[in-house]
DNA sequence: TTAAATAATTTAACACTGTTAAGCAAAGGT
DNA sequence: ACCTTTGCTTAACAGTGTTAAATTATTTAA
């Protein structure tokens, strides 16, 4: 009877071996490049196994992202409780969110599903600076002229766009479904932003 | 000679049929769903065709990125020019952004890498919740109590998230490159939205 | 110990994918 | 009429996720 828990072991591990070879292979070659077949070898396997353990390969994206969750869960905890004041606490709940996402590049992605092979084209047309341009130029047009440094405006208007963008990929992902509140936080943080502007 | 013009002409029809026939396979059934034989197919050819008109299915790609951003920044010419004043402008072409975003889905996703497969598995175990409860129970402890609603602190958490995922997501399709300018944007948000929280 | 049953693993296959090379058929020029 | 160029298709390659069948190894029973 021994025996099944050795078995058992082996299996477990065999599991966990899968799961460890994909992130691997993320990390060395991108989300593209995870396969089966890849796994399968990484493992000393052939890839029909794999089934063995996950029903598919959505299966393996879905645990990793668990994984993911619960280890910013951790750091989360840990960076909350260097603290004693909510304020700070909360500061650094998010900065260590914001940690973890870089650390963790690969699991962040497929978490919150950041694509990377997209936009691969960088400044090749003009077509692609036009509409980031002209918000540039309005938020410098409203600055104050003693704060309208490239830097500054750079800022203002990188908040603007983390803020909007942020909110949009958090609705196409299904991550937010009330869409009457997200139009209520975007209207509130552009009049907060637009306010700061002038100050 | 005029057949010649008028051979040039069918190119370009086939070459527009392409992008025309691709975003209409990607609005039916998502960015997966592409295939350079389902083009082929939309558009009664067989697939090497294509390669006559696009090195390859990331040129077709690129070109729907590009048509993307040439409609977005006509888009918010328009919303722009519906005022005088650089404020009302400057929002007015923020929500413009926003309304591109939902009216264009299938554009904006391939401009901006979200994708859409991820995060498939809603609330389906409380590891995934984790995270996100901490910081809405923090920011609920923050807020003044006569204005602990739930809906407040929803508005309050989601204006942090977008605004850290959304730089998250800039830096990580290398849109934002300056990595120091973004950790400033960062403090400066987050500070600016906690200060929020207390009045 | 040997035979039967069960489990573990692989090979083969299917229907796809992007992409390239070879072949064919129609049109144009001489 | 022939030759050349163009337009288009068929066939193929290497890869993908996934399933069923075949094979090998291990455990159980006699």
């Amino acid at each position: 009877m021994a025996s099944k828990d050795r078995i058992q072991r082996l299996k477990d591990e065999t599991r966990c071996n899968i799961l460890e070879a994909s992130l691997n292979i993320v990390k060395e070659d991108g989300w593209q490049a995870l396969s089966m077949r890849k796994i399968a070898d990484k493992i000393e396997y052939t890839a029909p196994i794999i089934y063995e353990y996950f029903a598919n390969k959505d299966a393996i994206l879905n645990e990793l992202t668990r994984m993911g969750y619960i280890k910013l869960a951790r750091l989360m905890t840990e960076a909350r409780d260097l603290y004693e004041q909510p304020e700070q606490q909360l500061e650094a709940m998010w900065i260590s969110y914001w940690n973890f996402a870089f650390a963790e590049k690969e699991l962040y992605q497929v978490m919150y599903g950041v694509e990377v092979n997209c936009c691969a084209l960088q400044g090749s047309c003009p077509d692609l600076a036009a509409p980031s341009d002209m918000l540039w130029d309005k938020i410098a047009e409203i600055l104050p002229a003693d704060k309208r440094s490239d830097e500054n405006v750079d800022m203002k208007y990188y908040t603007f766009w983390s803020v909007v963008h942020g909110l949009i990929s958090i609705n196409m992902t299904r991550q937010l479904t009330n869409h009457d509140l997200s139009r209520q936080v975007l209207k509130d943080a552009l009049t907060g932003i637009i306010a700061s502007l002038k100050n």
